[in-house]
RNA sequence: GCCCACAUAGCUCAGUCGGUAGAGCACUUCCUUGGUAAGGAAGAGGUCACCGGUUCAAAUCCGGUUGUGGGCUCCA
């Protein structure tokens, strides 16, 4: 007699044990047909669930969030049968939900081609279309084994191997096709309606790249067709976003096949990287840092006794003279502490901020190269701080506020802070580890900020905390870092005088802000879509002529304004000023200053902005000031 | 590095069945001196990424190399 409470608070009484699907069908027609899963007591499961007591009941459609990932769950498991329909030889291993979609890895040596994805894709229509019941069944593990084993699916075999004893496992069967799975999903092939394949890429089985490279199908699925196209016009939207695009379109910079992941940067594209530089300069400055330089080319011994040699060996470049070994530097940390080890250093010295923009090589592997966010040679706005052991906490918890702050002027809202910590393979005494993952925790939480702990995945030297921020289209970058080290500066024989006289070995925090200038300012690319704000924008204003009695005017101008340091161009072109308007507004200049005879006359400019608003005339003093100062 | 795809003029892209290449924009010259998102005309510009193969003939078909794009792994 079970009693099934509904989320409008209204309560029914039934005499018999019966379906969610059979409550929703109680209620209405229309919701039953909506059904596509149920939250018993909150917790999410099939429409088919029988209801035998009584319970908290919420029927799920393809409005609820968690409606929409049973139906992409459930268009995996569409992608999979039409796989095996049409590729009796492929192996089915796991096929989970992602942002926007989701994706089956099969095991198919031949591969899939692009070809094929159009083929499955129809296939997966005519299965939805057939409507085919979802049905749910548990099995015993050895059986369940046994079973997929007969059937040649080796790798699910293995999976169930993998789930631990005692645990219900629950097979999902529609027509020809059963997978196993935790569920839930839709009741029928029928409400999968609007899905689309995207993409076919290879992954290694268990995500090892050791093991057999396994063919991944990425799909997406939505409620309905008009959310599958709102999606799918967002991508298009992104694209006109991103940074290599519009690096092309605004001229900033370039590369080519001589020298594959590294940037040739053109004068505007330079402009902001020397904008960035001189901002990030002068806030180090004000936070008491000791800006360095140190050498790109070190004997590859120096990576030896840091360790480098060893984790990083073959992602470093190597070079060769006069019979000596030597290497780009793939980071600076080892030179900061050459730096360090000059002169005996006295507790009083401490915290010691070394910052260097600081010029790394690493030859990372050709498929991993990203514009500008992966790239083999960038620059860091790195910096080392040696401090004492006491020292850590406040030194993290300021660095975070210079992040903030940093980040803050850039519009960032969305930052991703992760905290990684001890991984198996390590130095350091677990006393140091405790006390170091401790202090990055807590400099976290005395920010009231929402953090992801990462465990096994810092550093073998320490712990360290990951700041990413978003591209154009969702993915994460990882940009500021804060490592603890506890390693290095032993290593390398850095050491400081204590308060006793004795010599003690410092605490070597790594850290950077931005991360690398140019994933940093790929990021700030798509931010902006190229429209920089007018302290960062490559050309702050472009001066105009309307005919060319007003050329040396113009001129005139544009020379005053670069006295001042302003990055001023003037067009003097035989072009009509619309003509001009447009080709600069493409180019995302702030500020469009028009000069006509009548500005001539009454010593002024005619200030448009970038987004076509008309400032009036003014004079030239008067723009500075309100507009560029 | 691995899987899939792609590479044609400075840029964006056409190029069917294998028969030696086309547009728009940009560029150069001339006309036009025009007041807020494209004035007009003419011209120049390509060993079709590179190397090899098949063929009477290859941008086109096949193999390889390099690079790029989307993923995986790795990472700032």
């Amino acid at each position: 007699m079970p009693r099934i409470s509904l989320p409008d608070g209204s309560v029914r009484d039934y005499h018999n044990p019966l379906t969610a699907f059979e409550v929703a069908r109680d209620i209405g027609a229309g919701l039953a047909k909506a059904a596509i899963a149920a939250a018993v007591n909150g917790e999410l499961t099939d429409t088919g669930t029988l209801l035998e007591e009584d319970c908290e009941l919420a029927i799920i459609t393809a409005r609820d969030e968690a409606g929409l990932e049973v139906i992409r769950h459930s268009a995996a498991h569409l992608l999979a049968q039409a796989v095996k329909q049409l590729f009796p030889e492929a192996q089915v291993t796991i096929g989970p939900v992602v942002d926007d979609g989701f994706y089956y890895d099969f095991s198919y040596p031949p591969g899939f081609s692009e070809n094929d994805l159009a083929a499955i894709e129809q296939r997966m229509s005519e299965i939805a279309k057939a409507d085919y019941r979802i049905q749910r069944t548990v099995m015993e593990r050895e059986a369940a084994i046994r079973y997929f084993r007969d059937r040649g699916e080796l790798y699910k075999a293995e999976i169930i191997e993998s789930i631990p004893d005692g645990e219900e496992l629950s097979l999902y069967s529609q027509n020809d096709f059963t997978d196993l799975c935790r569920g839930p999903h839709v009741p029928g092939t029928g409400h999968l309606k609007a899905f689309k394949l995207m993409k076919v890429a290879g992954a290694y089985w268990r995500g090892d790249s050791g093991n057999e490279t396994l063919q991944r199908i990425y799909g997406t699925a939505w409620p309905d067709k008009k959310q599958l196209k709102a999606y799918l016009d967002q991508l298009e939207e992104a694209a006109r976003r991103d940074h290599r695009k519009l690096g092309r379109q605004l001229d900033l910079f370039h590369m080519q096949e001589e020298a594959p992941g590294m940037v040739f940067w053109h004068p505007r594209g330079w402009a902001l990287y020397q904008a960035l530089q001189q901002y990030m300069r002068a806030e180090q400055r004000k936070r008491n840092y000791q800006e360095i330089n140190t050498p790109a080319v070190v004997d590859y011994s120096l990576w030896e006794r840091s360790g480098h040699a060893d984790k990083f060996g073959d992602d470093m470049f190597a070079v060769q003279s006069e019979g000596r070994n030597f290497a780009l530097k793939p980071m600076n940390c080892p030179c900061h502490v050459q730096v360090f080890n000059q002169g005996l250093k006295s507790y009083r010295d401490l915290p010691l901020r070394f910052a260097e923009f600081g010029s790394c090589h690493r030859n990372e592997l050709s498929g991993a190269l990203h514009g500008l966010m992966r790239v083999r040679a960038f620059v860091q706005d790195d910096a080392h701080i040696f401090c004492t052991e006491d020292q850590v906490q406040s030194e993290v918890s300021d660095f975070i506020d210079f992040l903030h702050h940093v980040y803050h002027t850039f519009g960032f809202t969305e930052i991703i802070y992760k905290l990684s910590t001890r991984p198996e393979n390590r130095v350091g005494s677990d006393e140091d580890w405790d006390k170091a993952e401790a202090a990055l925790a807590q400099a976290l939480d005395g920010k009231g900020l929402d953090w992801e702990l990462n465990p096994g995945e810092g550093a073998f030297y320490g712990p360290k905390i990951e700041f990413s921020l978003k591209d154009s289209i969702g993915r994460v970058w990882q940009c500021g870092t804060m490592q603890v080290d506890f390693a290095m500066p032993g290593r390398l024989d850095a050491e400081y005088v204590a308060q006793d006289g004795s010599r003690k070995t410092p605490v070597m925090l790594h850290r950077a802000l931005i991360g690398a200038f140019e994933r940093f300012i790929g990021i700030l690319i798509e931010h902006w879509e190229g429209k920089f704000p007018v302290w960062f924008a490559p050309v702050q204003a472009v001066i105009m002529n309307i005919t060319d009695n007003q050329a040396d005017y113009v001129k005139e101008i544009q020379k005053t304004m670069e006295i001042q340091g302003f990055r001023v161009e003037s067009d003097l072109r035989n072009e009509k000023i619309g003509f001009k308007i447009r080709a600069h507004t493409i180019q995302r200049v702030p500020y469009l200053l028009i000069a006509g005879d009548r500005e001539v006359e009454t010593k002024t400019i005619t200030v448009r902005t970038q987004g076509g608003e008309n400032l009036g005339s003014m004079p030239i003093e008067q723009f500075v000031q309100d507009c560029l100062a």
